[in-house]
DNA sequence: TATTAAAATACAATCGATTGTATTTTAATA
DNA sequence: TATTAAAATACAATCGATTGTATTTTAATA
């Protein structure tokens, strides 16, 4: 009995009117009279009647539904930013598909076939670190999905996004850096396709400049970014002719498994190297010594996008319009670059 | 011209055969020849077709979705089982909806219509802290849609849950309060509606009466378990005519907000009480000192979860099944409960 | 070649709600 | 009361894919 769901025909059969009026009296529509939408209202509640999203949404081509694709859920980082996401959408009426990457072009590729498949009404996106290939991204500009990447995004043409100042807070962080008296400054950058670790890197470069430091390409060391190449890279770095005495890191993962390493090697840290990491994992703070590191909040992010996303899907007509928003970030001074001593 | 979408009507039309062969085509169905098969692929390729699944979940009334409701998706513990529970459900060709009810009844009930209006095929559910009213949920029982609660569970007759084993987990943490010498243990309790509550304060009990500690009502302190509480529960606990040498907590926030408040009443962790935590959240281990807390896997829990659900959706015959499945934990040991001096 | 079975395809209804247009009912005005 | 406008409701097509049944085509057998 329970198993055939309730429909507007049910309603309508029983109150002996058209279903185009039941419709249009769960609608509100005012072409439906106050007392007709009364009984409806009423026989609706009677029977727990839930109105169908499939066939609305097919109907009316309009889901109500926003995919969102993160490289990885648990990431402190991503997990506020969703949650900023969630809360946004969920008070506008729209509900979010949550999908993780894992880093893998592949499974981004898979994703938003799902999404589009979803017909979900919008995308907000922070791309893989395999992401070199922007094919499926296009994708969803050919069918006109808007779309909206947060942190990590990419150089299409003609996008919006929302992103933290990347140049301005890796400019901070060095010149922190130097003003803890480093000289020799190493900087371990992530895959260049990604915007991010490209304007990293800049900030990196114009504090220095700033300071007439003296620029060695040698001191940029590139890797993926993830925990085994701190190793790696340290060893790079002391193989360099240069006494490095001040690192700035593109992440904290990095930068944490370098410090570890360094302890291994009994380099003492900040006195020999002082560190700097990128995104105040939360792992950031429990390390001895506790990573100086940008903090970056992801919530606002996440609202900021999701606001961004939503203005995007109402203002179908002047689609064209493309913001960038820059996400203010602050450097949390801790051990890893402070030198007490001097 | 992007404007409308590729159907299989298109697809059909130009190959000059029913729309229906097309479907069964794309479904890769037997009664379907080779030939016409290779023809339509090559053909919904090069139209760029994607499948609308409004209208095939409007037809097959099936969804390949999950509705996951969280408190908070930005807990560290909540992230993880989402990161499961994503990652499990993806691989079977499922979709997740998330959503989280900020501890509100309110929300959640919400939620569930929402989740019911898009006809999820299934719902994982970590309830609110509010939830002392089940209709929502047994309306979703009504309906028949598999559902399973994970971590926060209530006593729903006949439901399917992956739970912590939170019996266990305060047993071995009191118990080890008790090899600290702590003589008069406290116990900072959650609601009571929460079943993990519940089970924790039995463990509680059950450690006590193991070592013949008698069990005093006073000493057990409910509250909602919020930062606000930890300075509240203290003075209560202070107040009382014992001189409370342990403290066990029902979760992190409000152990924290305690050990906060007793260093301003300078009253020594763990020499005078030693105290024990409960989740394993990332700021236990950056707190002076550092908590002793039950670790529990949410990414374990959102898997077993998942794939529970999994087996509830496509056992639609012996839906009666009902499982509870205890995940193990296990007690990390760090400054505020243990005694070196004794 | 004629007959029959099997394979392939076409037809048409359906999932549940929405919406433009047509029709009926009610209210307002002459 | 007759006429007209406005309000309320009914009719019917539609969104795009699926699926049971009917029909046509092909292959197998007599």
């Amino acid at each position: 009995m329970s198993n055939k769901e309730v429909t507007i025909h049910d309603i309508a059969e029983i109150l002996g009117i058209n279903s185009s009026t039941v419709s249009r009296a769960l609608n509100n529509s005012t072409r439906v009279a106050k007392k007709t939408k009364d009984k409806v209202f009423e026989k609706a509640a009677e029977l727990g009647y839930q109105r169908n999203h499939l066939a609305s949404n097919l109907r009316k081509s309009k889901t109500f539904t926003l995919g969102v694709i993160v490289p990885r859920i648990s990431r402190h980082f991503f997990s506020s930013a969703i949650a900023g996401i969630e809360e946004t959408a969920f008070k506008a009426g729209y509900t979010v598909i949550i999908c993780q990457s894992l880093e893998s072009l592949e499974r981004e590729e898979s994703i938003i076939n799902t999404l589009l498949s979803n017909r979900v009404d919008g995308v907000l996106v922070s791309i893989s670190m395999e992401t070199k290939n922007y094919d499926h991204l296009q994708g969803l500009k050919q069918r006109n999905i808007p779309f909206v990447f947060f942190d990590r995004h990419c150089d299409i043409a003609n996008n919006s996004k929302v992103v933290i100042d990347d140049f301005e807070a890796a400019f901070n962080a060095v010149e922190h850096l130097i003003a803890q008296k480093s000289k020799n400054i190493a900087h371990f950058s992530g895959p260049q396709n990604l915007e991010i670790y490209k304007n990293r890197f800049k900030g990196y470069k114009a504090a220095l400049e700033k300071h007439h430091i003296l620029y060695r390409e040698e001191l940029v060391i590139s890797s993926s970014l993830m925990e085994k190449d701190g190793a790696t890279n340290v060893k790079k770095m002391l193989a360099l002719p240069y006494k490095v005495d001040g690192l700035f890191c593109a992440n904290d993962v990095v930068a944490i498994s370098a410090i570890q390493y360094l302890k291994k090697l009994h380099i003492k840290i900040p006195e020999d190297i002082a560190i700097v990491g990128f995104s105040n994992e939360s792992i950031s703070s429990v390390i001895e010594p506790a990573l100086t590191t940008v903090n970056q909040s992801g919530l606002e992010i996440g609202v900021a996008s999701t606001n961004l996303l939503l203005d995007k899907i109402s203002d179908k007509s002047k689609q064209q319009t493309h913001k960038t928003i820059l996400v203010k970030t602050n450097l949390i001074v801790r051990k890893s670059s402070l030198r007490d001593s001097k």
